[in-house]
DNA sequence: GTGTTTGTTATCAA
DNA sequence: CTTGATAACAAACA
C-alpha cells in the first residue's frame, strides 16, 4: 500500500526524469508531446510531476499502483523477477525523447493519473492537511489537531488525509505501536505524555521506513522494480500471532476495526 | 461462492 | 457540525 514513504522513496528515485521530455503517452498524448518535465515532488500520497508549461501530472497509486521507469537499455525486474515486456497490468506508459520510458501499473485500477493545470491542481493538493514530515508538524499542531477532534478514534484519527497527510493503514498502526498506545483509544483519552510519544512516532517510524525505502507488503516496488527494504523492520502489520518484538510477552493482534484490519500487541499497547 | 485486502469519496443516519 | 457506518470502485488470493 503505497503510502507517505513510499511515494517519497518514488519522487527521489524519479528525479532522472527531470529534464527529460515526452516523445509519446499513451494518454494525455496530444497534451504532453514536446513538454518537459521540470520537477518532480510530492504531497501526502500524490506525486506531482511539473510541466514546463505550469500544468501538472498527479499521480495517485491508491493499494496496487507501480511507477516503474525504464532507462534505455535498463533490464526490469519485478520482485526480484525478470518481467515480461509489456507488463500485464501497464495502464499508461510515457516514453522520453531519449527513448527512457515510464510505466504506469494498476493492477486494481483504483489509481489515477490526471493533467491538471495550476489552479486545479492547487485545489485537489489544499484538501490535505499538514505534511508529517515537514517543520510544519510541530507537537503544538500536532496537539491543536487532537484538541479539535476529541471524540475520534485515535485510527480514524490519524488516517483522515485533510488533517495530516499520507499515513495509511501501515504507518498508523506501526506509530501507536511505537507510541504504545491502543490505535482503538479515543482521541481525548490521551495524555500530554501519550501525545508527545506518538507525534515523535509518526515522525520516527516515516523517517525510518524512507530509509529503507517503503514497505513492500503487496503490489508496491520501487521505481527500478525491486521492492522496499521496510518489511523486516514492521512490528504489527502483518504479524498476526507473531511475537511483539519489544515486549517478548504480548502477542500481536489483529482485529476488525472501523472497517480496517489493524494490528497492535494486546500486551505492550495500552 | 465467500471473505479479505485498502485509499478515497459519496451517501445516509444519528 | 461531528461521528460512524456502509457502499462503491476492482482484482487476486486463500
Amino acid at each position: 500500500m503505497p503510502e507517505l514513504p513510499e511515494v517519497e522513496t518514488l519522487k527521489r528515485e524519479l528525479v532522472v526524469i527531470i529534464g527529460k521530455k515526452f516523445q509519446t503517452a499513451s494518454i494525455f498524448s496530444r497534451e504532453l508531446k514536446n513538454k518537459k518535465i521540470i520537477s518532480v515532488e510530492r504531497r501526502a500520497k500524490i506525486l506531482i510531476i511539473s510541466l514546463d508549461n505550469s500544468e501538472k501530472l498527479l499521480v495517485h497509486l491508491k493499494m496496487t499502483g507501480q511507477l516503474i521507469y525504464q532507462p534505455k537499455k535498463g533490464k526490469m525486474i519485478i520482485g526480484g523477477h525478470p518481467e515480461k515486456n509489456p507488463f500485464k497490468y501497464t495502464r499508461a506508459e510515457f516514453l522520453f525523447t531519449d527513448n527512457s520510458k515510464l510505466y504506469f501499473n494498476d493492477l486494481r485500477k483504483f489509481g489515477w493519473i490526471k493533467l491538471l493545470n495550476k489552479t486545479e491542481s492547487e485545489k485537489l493538493l489544499n484538501k490535505h492537511g499538514v505534511e508529517p514530515l515537514s517543520k510544519l508538524f510541530t507537537f503544538q499542531t500536532f496537539q491543536n489537531l487532537l484538541q479539535k477532534y476529541p471524540n475520534r478514534k485515535l485510527k480514524q484519527f490519524l488516517l483522515d488525509q485533510s488533517l495530516i497527510a499520507g499515513l495509511g493503514n501501515i504507518y498508523v498502526d506501526e506509530s501507536c505501536f511505537l507510541a504504545k498506545i491502543l490505535p482503538t483509544r479515543i482521541v481525548k483519552s490521551l495524555t500530554k505524555p501519550e501525545q508527545k510519544l506518538l507525534h515523535t512516532s509518526i515522525i520516527k517510524i516515516l523517517k525510518l521506513s524512507i530509509s529503507k525505502k517503503g514497505t513492500s507488503a503487496k503490489n508496491y516496488v520501487r521505481s527500478d522494480g525491486t521492492k522496499g527494504g521496510f518489511v523486516p523492520y514492521l512490528n504489527v502489520y502483518g504479524r498476526k500471532n507473531e511475537k511483539c518484538k519489544r515486549c517478548k510477552t504480548g502477542v500481536i493482534t489483529k482485529i476488525k476495526f472501523g472497517g480496517r484490519g489493524t494490528h497492535f500487541c494486546n500486551k505492550c499497547q495500552k
